[in-house]
DNA sequence: TGAGTTTTTCTCGATCTGAGGAGAACTTAG
DNA sequence: CTAAGTTCTCCTCAGATCGAGAAAAACTCA
């Protein structure tokens, strides 16, 4: 039976009531942008210098604000998606292609130490990209390996806040994720060799690959990747055959997968 | 170089101001909960007929305000995982064994026409529950077939908002996930049968999988299923061979992977 | 011209898969 | 008790796939 009427009305009293600005301490929901290319074989992430303290002068991800509302400092974000490339837009010059998708929201009682912060944390990959020039409100801005990031032990640089769990999450998900998807095309420009794309799964994957076996996987995988007829220029160092051309095909999945744990 | 001083104290300056309750319109964080489980061979999904407009008589998930701060209405949640256990708590009895992961979060400027809503969708999957009794401030709560819940088309139930498309989101992500890891353990009790293990997978993926090859794979997988040494008790209707009995093994990842593609 | 490099194809034994058959173990009907 | 039916478990086998290596093709550089 549907309970109408006052016990209706009440709900929507309360849902208003409870977020009357008035009545509860502030809470924020901001983007945190996990960007990540592939430069010379090694995996990057764009992490930014905090100039600000709390922990002034440790890395942290792009990130900021969703507008949730027109306001002064512009118009509202329409959707996650939105305010997460806008925020980055205010670090670094995005890419003309890229691939965007939503790892996970943050929310630990404690993790800032300011007020309540609710993270929601994208993935972007993308062909490598320029060095990104300072952005306005931020001291630097740079590409760092992934590798110099992870928690405690070895890392060079031991981010902000809870960003190195987030930069581990998304480092998983896209180990896991270039199994199974042709994911693995979005750190490659729109043409591509069979060796670039073995590349990026041994770059992500961090252990060589069959070269012969990777070959004939690639290709007996239906739409991942399509011959464009066309072989590389070459002339580089070190000779060899002139590579074939290819592109992304359509498909998002991989039938069979590419597991990690073969060869 | 770090730019400190004056930058970093107006950084933060600007951190408060933005959220200042007064000068931005209200913005709402709240988690909602896609509960599954089998039961009969059908897949279900815990939904709540909505006793307030908007969307008043419609199916919605069970869901509600995080508590960002300590407040009148009880303790702030301490991580987001905890509101999703509360708030669906307040709907139903919880079992004893779940498995709770975050699903995505929606924040779409218009998905609910009140005020800028946040929800952070939580998978919960569960062996097969008692009926809810109806909860202190929800018309009805019910188990719904996945099937009754689809966009449009012939939908026999139109959720709420956008909550058609985040269960979508959670029948995908729990298909997806039975091809990689031992996650149909989830779905099932403490001891349980191969049989049984198919059972789930069948309902989950909605095809029929060869038995004899299904027990061959799922004891290959090494930490998929444990033998307990016993035999169920059976007398039930249509007789049959005693079927040995199985625990979840200890392993979160499947290999190799049982693929929907294949039999 | 020849050595070295890289890409691509081929080979082969081992392993895995799908499909069906059949034995084992049990229930129910007669 | 026997026979028929059901369910679980194991076996077989042809075909596909995999890992590892060899080798051919195509190119650079000295």
């Amino acid at each position: 039976m549907v309970d109408d009427g006052t016990r209706g009305e009440a709900d929507e009293r309360e849902f208003l009531a409870a977020y009357d600005p008035h009545a509860y301490a502030p809470a924020a929901v901001t983007v945190d942008v996990v960007a990540m290319t592939i430069r010379a074989g090694e995996p990057l992430v764009l992490m930014v210098r905090r100039g600000a303290s709390p922990q002034r002068g440790r890395w942290a991800l792009p990130g900021g604000f969703v507008r949730a509302q027109d306001g002064p400092g512009g118009p509202a974000d329409p959707d996650l998606p939105d305010a997460a490339l806008r925020v980055l837009a205010e670090k670094t010059a995005l890419p003309a292609t890229l691939h965007l998708e939503q790892l996970g929201t943050y929310g630990a009682r404690d993790r800032d130490p300011r007020m309540r912060v609710f993270s929601v944390a994208y993935m972007l990959l993308a062909p490598d990209l320029p060095d990104p020039g300072p952005g306005r409100d931020t001291a630097e801005v740079a590409w760092v390996p992934w590798r110099d990031l992870g928690h405690g032990g070895t890392a060079r640089h031991e981010p902000a806040f809870d960003h190195a769990g987030i930069v581990a999450d998304a480092v998983e998900r896209a180990r896991a994720k270039l199994e199974y998807t042709s994911l693995a095309t979005a750190f490659l420009p729109p043409v591509f060799t069979i060796t670039d794309l073995r590349a990026v799964y041994e770059a992500v994957w961090d252990r060589p690959l069959h070269a012969a076996n990777f070959h004939r996987k690639i290709l007996a995988a239906p739409g991942f990747v399509e011959d464009t007829g066309g072989l590389a220029d070459r002339g580089g160092s070190g000779g060899g055959r002139r590579p074939r051309l290819y592109r992304a095909g359509g498909s998002a999945a991989l039938h069979p997968p590419l597991l990690r744990s073969a060869q």
